[in-house]
DNA sequence: CTCACTTTGTGCCAAGTCGAAACAAAATAG
DNA sequence: CTATTTTGTTTCGACTTGGCACAAAGTGAG
């Protein structure tokens, strides 16, 4: 089969190997949108770079637009842009929480393609529940027909690795230690979501607040970040998350950043972890409703609630008393983790984006205040800005093989 | 001078370029001492790996033992070693601390080749206390006649990425900001470390503690941690460390790990820094003699009076009961480290060495006691194992580009 | 001691990959 | 329309590496 090719064959698909993921990546995270930004960044010769761009859009990965670009002011001959390719690959992304469960399809650069929801009130089993989530997922598929390339599932619990086991999965009432990654796979091998060859995709599980800092900082308000500390409040308590130089740092067994449980508030009401005032049970949902006088409606859920509280009766005293006393809280945990990480960027999810977009300049404070050193106290605060960003994180577990080593990925 | 070479000429040595450095980095840190380990650990061909060890050989970096290696119990041809070259270059290493300094020149592996230490009782202008320890190391590679790759320096105070500038040098009394890289740079420059070409060699600074980090993470205790924690008391206060994945975390302004006011004792003595029990009045050498009951004598350092009541006076019970309640908030703070870092060892130095020592089960039992979830919790504690572990670590800053690319690094 | 076997080290060749340079193309500036 | 700037492509040569054959240096069985 493989004949021997003489020298004058050769053609440019042969060059720029080693730097197809880079290229990959740059394009993934919508900064090289030419071929010339591509042979800065990469610092590789045109040529390499022209060839690196061949080779993604044979690949199916990249489309070059060729339309004549209207950009004033620039000399030259204008660059096509690199776009990515709007029908190619996607992989399966997936969350499940308390109340249900979600599931998309998500393509390069984190553009969902298609998603769908579900509900489950009850706690069930792991395999029930991850079957129902990825035969959801491969329903999309067959609808959509596009190819998959991975999957990957977000979890509200911590998840160690190697192993893929859930620790402490306490918001869905598993048990700890349920092989999560297992279950994700035998439901993905069950319902045949395999690459052309017949073969199962690669399946990867993951913490959600983890995941939305990934997501966050490759695609949302992290970008750029070299040290990125999320801390987010979710479905399932407050979650920690960091992001170092485009890394997430989970710790040898994924509870790094476990942050539910700092201290903030010494005379705080008890925590089931047996301590008082955890950032867990003080920024809280239900905590703040309560604390500005409101009576919980089982109509949405209380994140909702809280949310609304904030935006629209933020001049009510009692209101504004209450989120006062959680930005102090939530700032005084930020800080103990600013004096120990010393981000570059912390990024707010959940309650903690509304609490922030509610009065910016009082969590900044604080959180200054409260750090040691002025320079890592004037740390920017900002909220997340990516719809189902943990969605996003969970396709990004899936796409980072494809980002790594394209052409071995493609080729499965 | 870049004459053609026909194709026939060329020789062994020029293949292995782009692997050359990581040869290096594993004869470094001890864990290559075959060219057959190299090329497993490599994954090169052996042609390769033979070529790396040649051309190391050729820059004067390792020599190749030919002798018959006597290990008993393997077949087939026994592999030569591969040493370090004691008579290869060396870097200039040095520590200054508030009593005085040390300098040293370090070879390749962490050896120390010579050193040699002095006195400084009054707080002076930084460029007369570096001009006195860069004379001190110039002193050394004369007398010695070493030829020296590159010059680290470790000082006791966050050191500002990239700039170099000491953020907190308050145990030497300089003024906050003082750019310690350049005046460094500058006595270098001044006392004329030059390479062959007469070039200054390169310089760089860092905080105490992450160098002692880096060099037990290399050499010493931490060999072989992916998440690596160091906490150490020393000259200065206590302070921590963090090593991920070989790579120390110094935060985004070098601010990371400052532990020293950790909060351990909400009823502890009053710190400068304004809050009560921080973990740098709480574990300090003199509140433990004072706890002890004994009072300080002038002659030799609060530690080393500490770490003697510790090791010959431990029976008795004021000593214990001091050294217990110490281990416990040390204890404290760790666990708080381990909940948000979750490492997988942790190295302790300086007094936290000897309280170790003291009584290694109690550290454990609160750490894991303290710590959230049982399972990071159970982190291995050890202590120090290396001598001058800080000298060491300065000294890996200067290998480092040697380390990256030794063809570039020893061509200047 | 000899022979088979195992493992290590080296020389040679083919293949792959990349940079340099020349050339072509597509815009703007004057 | 021409010069200039910037981008994209082709060709060539140089460098690096893996594969393979062969040599070298030991162990173990008989």
């Amino acid at each position: 089969m493989t004949q021997t090719r003489t020298t004058q064959t050769r053609t440019k698909l042969e060059r720029g190997r080693s730097a197809l993921g880079p290229a990959l990546t740059l394009v993934h995270t919508g900064s090289a949108p030419t071929r010339a930004v591509l042979t800065t960044e990469l610092g590789v010769t045109r040529a390499t770079a022209g060839a690196v761009a061949a080779e993604l859009q044979v690949l199916g990965l990249i489309r070059v637009d060729t339309r004549p670009t209207v950009v004033a002011g620039s000399q030259g001959r204008p660059s096509h842009r690199l776009d990515i390719n709007p029908d190619g690959p996607v992989v399966l992304a997936a969350q499940v929480h308390a109340d249900g469960f979600r599931a998309a399809l998500v393509g390069l650069g984190g553009r969902i393609v298609a998603t769908r929801a579900g509900c489950m009130t009850v706690a069930a089993d792991p395999a029930d529940v991850l079957g129902v989530v990825v035969a959801a997922g491969a329903e999309l598929l067959k609808t959509t027909g596009r190819r998959c390339l991975g999957a990957g599932l977000a979890v509200p619990s911590a998840v160690a690795e190697p192993e893929g086991t859930a620790l402490n999965p306490l918001h869905l009432a598993w048990p700890a230690g349920v092989p999560v990654s297992q279950v994700f796979a035998e439901r993905i091998l069950a319902h045949g979501i395999t690459n052309p060859d017949g073969v199962p995709v690669a399946s990867f599980v993951g913490n959600d607040v983890n995941l939305t800092a990934l997501a966050e900082h490759r695609h949302g308000a992290g970008r750029g970040a070299r040290h990125l500390l999320v801390v987010a409040t979710g479905h399932s308590g407050v979650g920690g998350a960091l992001v170092l130089d485009g890394r997430l740092h989970t710790g040898s067994s994924g509870l790094a950043l476990e942050v539910g449980h700092l201290t903030v508030n010494s005379e705080g009401r008890p925590c089931h972890c047996g301590e008082r005032g955890c950032l867990d049970v003080e920024v809280d949902p239900l905590a703040f409703l309560q604390a500005a006088g409101r009576e919980p409606g089982p109509e949405v859920s209380l994140l909702h609630q809280s949310a609304a509280l904030l935006r629209e009766e933020y001049a009510d005293p009692t209101v504004r008393a209450a989120a006062e006393a959680l930005i102090d809280r939530l700032g005084l945990g930020l800080a103990r983790l600013v004096n120990v990480l010393n981000p570059d960027r912390i990024v707010l999810g959940g309650l903690h984006c509304h609490l922030l977009d509610a009065d910016p300049e009082r969590l900044s404070a604080v959180v200054a205040d409260r750090s040691l050193w002025g320079r890592s106290g004037s740390v920017p605060i900002v909220g997340c800005t990516l719809d189902h960003n943990t969605l996003v994180g969970a396709a990004e577990l899936a796409w980072q093989p494809v980002l790594d080593d394209p052409l071995s990925a493609l080729a499965a």
